[in-house]
DNA sequence: GTGTTGACAATCA
DNA sequence: CTGATTGCCAACA
């Protein structure tokens, strides 16, 4: 086998898979990729952004008020501006319409 | 095994 | 909007 792929844990990878499932344009919060995997909660998933978010789209995973992820909220915006997302607030503090930008699997 | 912390969520003041 | 509080789950010292 020689597929060392990454090491990540069985549930991250879950987590980065239904992360880049996401077309642009649409968002999840932290619990609702929680709830979608059905384990866990949306602190693990955060955690796991954290770790393994770097390869994934973490802009399209945010709070569940619509507030992108700390640090990184300028570049979100960029993103979101980009994609098309929905915004309610284009400047900080940011807001994503989490009404219509909200996305189901 | 216990206590603290965390890219959380929801509610109340 | 800020702060406090409770619930949830896992990692870490």
């Amino acid at each position: 086998m020689a597929t060392a792929e990454r090491p990540v844990d069985d549930y991250s990878a879950r987590v980065l898979d239904v992360v880049d499932a996401i077309p642009p344009g649409q968002v999840m919060s932290y619990g609702d990729v929680a709830e979608y995997l059905g384990s866990g909660g949306p602190r693990q998933v955060g955690r796991v952004m954290s770790t393994y978010g770097g390869g994934v789209a973490w802009w399209r995973v945010l709070h569940a008020d619509g507030t992108p992820a700390p640090g990184h909220d300028s570049a979100a915006l960029a993103r979101y501006l980009q994609e098309g997302t929905p915004l309610r607030s284009a400047r900080p503090p940011v807001r994503v319409d989490m009404r219509r930008a909200r996305w189901k699997g």
